[in-house]
DNA sequence: CTCGATTGTCTAGCAATGCTAGGATCGAGT
DNA sequence: ACTCGATCCTAGCATTGCTAGACAATCGAG
């Protein structure tokens, strides 16, 4: 059985070098230079490898969405746990998911702007996507306001802060008044 | 001279044609299916006529945004102008808005997603995106709240309506309730 | 009316893309 | 040492955006 195990190692190692290797090659140079022959390359392999490991380029773009998002729920917690208090947490937790945003360009689009052929809003959405929206949920539930559904207010939230993410990359937004942006949202949305 | 204004007339009539059959194939298939083979086959013309007009695909798609910008200014005005009081009109432009979206989701799209070669947020920006963009200031502009600069508050709540729209279509969000989070976000972000 | 030139259009083709079939190679277990 | 299955690669397909160069239609001058 020895043998078996080494093999499954080896191929989980080779599966964690397609994800870094596609997710270093978006971050550099966006998705769209990620074609399957460039990552062939640069992990060494013949791309029909790729397809043994994943099913096509989207479900590539897929599994590095779910790293990202357990990544984002982690620095969101984390921004959480370092506030005082509900209004400074909403504050920190906005700052954060606009900083992952800016710093993950690439993964941010695997999350929520490309097809990575997962499921979203219904039991069979993958597990670190849900916890994702939980980690928003913490801390954003808290300042929904009485009668406001806290799922309901976390999403009008989260699509604000989508849609600053968004229109700032794609250079619909000036970049230099996101910080004020940010402020203005937390004001307004944010009961006390 | 009357040769070369015809010329002229069927060169231009030819290039809505072009445009009119890029944006039904987009609603019709997605931006995916738009390839220019299949372009050109529906306008029953060769490739390379395409590129007599346009300069690639992404002008094409830069030319429908253009189109679908002064089209949603236009709604966004005859939705405004149908309400009374300030309160009232936005929500009828929150409603029109995202209404515009989820109807032409292909032109939009073409405006806020794809990249279709324009400038943005500076002075080369095309004169239809920034009417559109004025359109929702005239709405939003008086009820931005004191000492609130009125471009900045409308850019936070076209950036939220713009989350709303993109994660709703893209399935990330349930569309049941969309309504109710468009009423959400009115009641906080809008001062009376 | 004719002819040359210009304008316009098409056929054919290039390189790059995602993906796959089929054969070669390597190694585990007898 | 040998067989047989798993593993991997070479080669290729169809499709994409885009372009070169040949061909045809049309216009203006004589």
């Amino acid at each position: 059985m020895s043998v078996q195990e080494r093999k499954e190692r080896e191929r989980a190692g080779r599966e964690r070098l397609i994800l870094a290797t596609a997710r270093e090659l978006a971050e550099q140079q966006g998705w769209d230079a990620v074609t399957t022959r460039r990552l062939a390359e640069r992990i060494e392999y013949s791309q029909p490898v790729l397809y043994s490991h994943f099913r096509g380029k989207r479900e590539i773009i897929g599994a590095v969405a779910l790293v990202g998002a357990a990544e984002m729920a982690a620095s969101l917690r984390a921004a959480a746990r370092a506030a005082d208090g509900p209004r400074a947490r909403v504050t920190a937790l906005a700052r954060a998911y606009l900083d992952f945003a800016e710093r993950n360009p690439a993964v941010y689009d695997a999350m929520f702007r490309l097809d990575g052929g997962l499921a979203f809003a219904n039991e069979d959405t993958p597990e670190p996507l849900q916890d994702a929206f939980a980690a928003l949920l913490e801390s954003l539930g808290e300042v929904a306001g009485d009668g406001v559904h806290p799922a309901l207010f976390t999403e009008v939230f989260w699509a604000a802060l989508h849609g600053l993410a968004t229109l700032t990359r794609a250079g619909r937004l000036p970049p230099e008044e996101t910080e004020r942006r940010a402020e203005l949202l937390v004001d307004r949305l944010a009961l006390v």
